[in-house]
RNA sequence: GCGAUCGUAGCUCAGUUGGUUAGAGCGCCGGUUUGUGGUACCGGAGGUCGGGGGUUCAAGACCCCUCGAUCGCCCCA
């Protein structure tokens, strides 16, 4: 018989199982849960869009001329002979939506999402055709107060995951499409008279992305990128006004930053504020959050003019980075033999009405049942016995270290209208 | 799309300059021992060495192709 080929999950995409508190998915949990308790801090609103759009949608929002769209997308004709793309990134489908949904009554609207993206890249660490990102965006205000607001919120995040230690905030200005024009200009002239000392790639950039020379990892680039002029002189009064506004509210909040007058951003919506969160912890992948405002985007979709700042960072990135959060409270409820089967069944169901977390094996001698509960780090082992002779029916023996043994008694015990160990008679 | 490294049991890996019937630990299944209990002992199942072709008396080891993984380039979170 001819063995059947076994199905392969496809190349960039993962599975992660959880169970321990080390394992990638709890890691990844924690991240998600994380940014849903923060984000309510800064009365960001959850939203949902869909997974897959338009592919005009993205076309038309990140420049045709960008990577992502070139060559990254997944798109495919439905059976209708629709272009549909799945979602690269946030910022686009959520425009969509502020334009189609009439969301404009809300503005300013600040929202928050998480979930799959997929960019058909080869893989490497931190990187893969399906990820996750968390997201945040303000739509509707054209103040660098929101800019600010953003940051603080993206700031606190890493704070609370733990990797701000690692991680640093590198902020640039891209000024307004005036300032940008005129620095973009001036960039060409510069990179075009040096034509001949730049790498291959960069000659390639020049013609279609040349602000991305500044940032060029070939050492042959560097000399002509650092050289170049920065942005600053082509400021217009207003852009470097608003610039410095957002510094000074970063300072006001107490959020480190560095300038890098080096950083531009891919896509090709980004105006005034870009920065990136970056760490030198992930190999090639440095970034683990980044964004900026995105003025002329939703009007370019053909919506209203509408000022907006958003960022979106990893949540594989940053799952790699956390430590391994702290395990939930978990007891595994043991029969002593088969007798008492049924009252270890009844025990662990009041537990669980009382909102206990409970682990009850299937099958196994009370021993491998111990083993067991021991190798899964569960937090307590609840051993259920029957009352012959003047042993206590139930025997609560603490596992994991890292609880309070005492209070996991109390929880326990309180759960079941007990003091302890309960001497003879049923729970009813 | 390009480059480097790597693919041996469910998992992590040994396997000497090619040389009998491919090994270990963990896990799994069964048993012994113990008996308020993770740490002992015995036994068992499980691999066409990623796939295909070639060199050779002989290939898990060498060569070619292919698929996949990892890391890097590009780009990005």
């Amino acid at each position: 018989m001819a063995k059947i080929e076994t199905p392969r999950p496809v190349r960039g995409t993962q599975d992660m199982l959880g169970g321990t508190p080390d394992a990638f998915a709890e890691r990844f949990a924690h991240v998600v849960a994380t940014f849903d308790r923060v984000r309510k801090l800064y009365g960001f609103q959850r939203v949902e869009v869909p997974v897959f759009e338009s592919t005009a949608v993205f076309a038309r929002s990140l420049g045709e001329s960008t990577d992502v769209v070139s060559k990254e997308m997944y798109t495919f004709e439905d059976r209708g002979g629709d272009s549909i793309t799945l979602r690269p990134e946030f910022t686009a489908g959520i425009s969509r939506a502020y334009i189609t949904e009439g969301w404009q009554q809300y503005a300013p609207l600040k929202v928050a999402t998480h979930g799959p993206l997929f960019r058909y890249e080869r893989p490497q660490k931190g990187r893969f055709r399906q990820f996750h990102q968390l997201d945040a965006e303000i739509i509707g205000a054209a103040e660098p107060g929101a800019d600010v607001e953003l940051l603080v919120f993206a700031d606190q995040l890493l704070k609370e995951l733990g990797i701000n230690d690692g991680v640093t905030l590198t902020l640039n200005t891209l000024g307004d499409a005036q300032s940008r024009e005129a620095w973009r200009a001036a960039l060409i002239a510069h990179f075009e008279a040096h034509r001949g000392d730049l790498s291959e790639d960069s000659v390639e950039r020049l013609g279609k992305n040349p602000l991305r020379i500044l940032d060029s990892k070939d050492p042959r680039d560097r000399p002509v990128a650092d050289s170049a002029p920065d942005i600053d002189a082509y400021l217009t009064d207003e852009a470097r006004g608003f610039f410095e506004k957002v510094t000074s509210g970063l300072d006001a909040a107490g959020v480190a930053w560095e300038r890098n007058a080096r950083l531009v951003r891919g896509l090709d919506y980004y105006r005034h504020t870009a920065f990136e969160f970056v760490t030198d912890r992930l190999g090639a992948q440095g970034t683990v959050l980044g964004g900026g405002r995105y003025d002329g985007l939703i009007e370019n979709l053909g919506g209203p003019a509408t000022p907006a700042v958003g960022w979106a960072a990893g949540i594989e990135r940053l799952a790699m980075l956390v430590d391994a959060p702290e395990g939930e409270i978990i007891i595994s409820v043991v029969p002593d033999n088969a007798e008492v089967d049924e009252e270890a069944q009844r025990i662990a169901s009041r537990l669980r009405a009382s909102n206990i977390a409970v682990d009850v094996a299937f099958k196994g001698n009370a021993k491998k049942r111990v083993e067991l509960a021991k190798k899964r780090k569960h937090t307590a082992i609840l051993i259920v016995r029957s009352t012959s002779g003047d042993r206590e029916k139930l025997y609560l023996q603490h596992i994991d270290e890292g609880k309070d043994k005492a209070e996991v008694h109390k929880l326990v015990y309180g759960a079941l209208g007990l003091d302890s160990g309960l001497s003879g008679g049923d729970l009813r």
